[in-house]
DNA sequence: GCAAGTTAGTTTAGATATAAATTATCGAGG
DNA sequence: CCTCGATAATTTATATCTAAACTAACTTGC
């Protein structure tokens, strides 16, 4: 059987009437971001007997259009590099992307979605965009924008100040 | 040298005008724990030498007072017993973390800080409270305080629709 | 041109995660 | 009591992830 984690006691639960908010509204971040994600990824495994980051590398791949290289994967998935040539490689065997040289520099390389790898992901997104309207159908839509924006901000304050060495 | 991914393309950059707010506050709440996860990360390995699991279980045990279960921290923490087992089995081994027989049920076993995890997280604590001030020191009060409140409207939608099978 | 530093990707070693199977104990109903 | 389904933790197999070392190719400044 499977564990029902979304009514558990998470790392809110012994959070302390006086804890600051900027604590706070971390903790309750990684809440909302591990449960979702629990959600997703349970979801994508029975659904289509895949993985989270297999699903959003095929979904970078499928919007940046003609193919990304291993750094730009990187960056945009934000894990290391090793971590990408993994999971390309694992892809690759499945015959879902492919590496391509690159035009002007031989160190890269261009991953593609193959016809395979675009077919698969096209049947997945849109039952994958239903969970996640589903998660987020107690909200109203005036709230998802202010969330929306406050993230923004949140985002914004990070990289000014948290990249700052 | 450490790659700076505070100022590179992330998750969102591809997205398109017309994608759902749904998915987009989605992937926005992603790169927020992403970016703020990937720095303390780095800044606990560097000033403790420590892993953020590990530093998220110690913060649960303190904040627990006289310990958890296996289960207990597994749920808090949102992750598998597995997991648990090996965590709490790397920090029994550096002597922060040790069980205890539970009381009534002999299939549970409590976890409890040592005096020498006690003092090692009591180090750790403040500064970490500090890193995570500093990344949002570019919001202001207001703004956290909705935006905690706009996260726990999230949180509920999820555990409601979500969780739901 | 070409040495020196940088960058792209891979490899390696080890830590962290899941899912599924297993073991031991519990708790309820007969 | 005592069997049977449920629960707590661990084990196993495998996938994901990091950090650091490495290789190859690029770029800059002379």
């Amino acid at each position: 059987m499977r564990e029902n984690l979304a009514r558990l006691p998470d790392r809110e639960s012994a959070s302390h009437r006086d804890d600051k908010i900027e604590l706070k509204v971390w903790l309750r971040l990684l809440t909302c971001t591990s449960l979702i994600e629990a959600e997703v990824r349970s979801r994508l495994r029975s659904s289509f007997d895949t993985t989270l980051p297999r699903f959003d590398l095929l979904a970078q791949l499928d919007r940046a259009g003609d193919g990304l290289t291993m750094g730009e994967l990187g960056s945009r998935l934000m894990v290391t590099g090793g971590n990408i040539t993994g999971l390309v490689d694992a892809l690759a065997a499945e015959g879902l992307v492919e590496r391509a040289p690159h035009a002007r520099d031989r160190r890269s390389r261009v991953i593609r979605l193959t016809a395979k790898g675009r077919r698969a992901f096209a049947k997945m997104a849109p039952v994958h965009e239903r969970w996640i309207d589903a998660m987020m159908a107690g909200m109203g839509r005036a709230e998802m924008t202010e969330l929306l924006r406050l993230l923004g901000r949140l985002k914004d304050s990070v990289r000014q100040t948290g990249g700052a060495r």
